[in-house]
DNA sequence: TGCAATTCCTACCTTTTTAGTAGTATAATA
DNA sequence: TATTATACTACTAAAAAGGTAGGAATTGCA
């Protein structure tokens, strides 16, 4: 039971662009990976999951990079990790919430409540947290 | 990031001894087998991990089975998921607790604290509660 | 006594997921 | 035009998940 590498890093990924946001400058991948000792090319792949959920706008040559397209406030740590294709779910029955056998199920309780603490706690973290 | 159906599993089959626990009768692996759709040779593999923690006592042969050793209120969930060897944490971090940089790192108390709030409610729970 | 039921134990195996790598195309900038 | 970036597709090795197979040992019962 762990967080994978990808729902990690985009998290870390996201806090870099969060603490740029301030000064308005685009932040390179090869900065972030450097400062993180992540491969770039994982984290280039990482981007693009979170890419279609227009996280942040780019600019490509140099001097370009990344940039929050929004305040850091507003982007739950929950999201980030949904956005990475890391699903939050505990137990299938959990993820589909549709177990034909849930209602007399004795653990059902069990991983459906855990799982809603955990999204809970992460839907209630914002980048805006860890900066 | 889920619990892996060795763990579920795990939680299910301890519910089943627990529910007989006041019949004082063993229970066979067939029969929770059977009754929750699963490998019976997979659930005997699940018993053999779980084993090494004195959970239950056992016997062979007709009517054997297994039968919880103490009151089932005395079995956190979080003790029965970590004796089935599933690793109950989120990032590197959080298991070993010491990442040399940790003190530096933005992300770590994101991890760490979603990682007590995990183990924190799984320890609030015994088998009692899903009896 | 012998057979059926049951746990105990080791070894193996297939599929899926994880955690990347490689290569190339495209775009911006100096 | 050389350099620095992102954008995108395809591939791959290693690990983990989720089992299966086979048999030995023990016990209860007819």
């Amino acid at each position: 039971m762990k967080i994978s590498t990808k729902g990690r890093y985009a998290v870390v990924i996201m806090i870099e662009l969060a603490k740029a946001y301030k000064y308005d400058k685009y932040v390179s991948l090869n900065d972030i990976a450097e400062s993180n000792n992540i491969s770039l090319k994982y984290l280039e792949k990482i981007m693009l999951s979170l890419k279609k959920q227009n996280f942040f706008i780019t600019s490509r040559g140099g001097n370009g990079g990344y940039k929050l397209s929004r305040n850091p406030s507003e982007y739950k740590i929950g999201d980030i990790i949904r956005a990475s294709e890391e699903i939050i779910d505990i137990a299938p029955c959990t993820l589909n919430n549709n177990c034909p056998k849930k209602d007399n199920c004795f653990s059902f309780p069990l991983w459906n409540e855990l799982s809603i603490i955990i999204n809970d706690y992460l839907d209630s973290k914002t980048l805006n947290d860890y900066i």
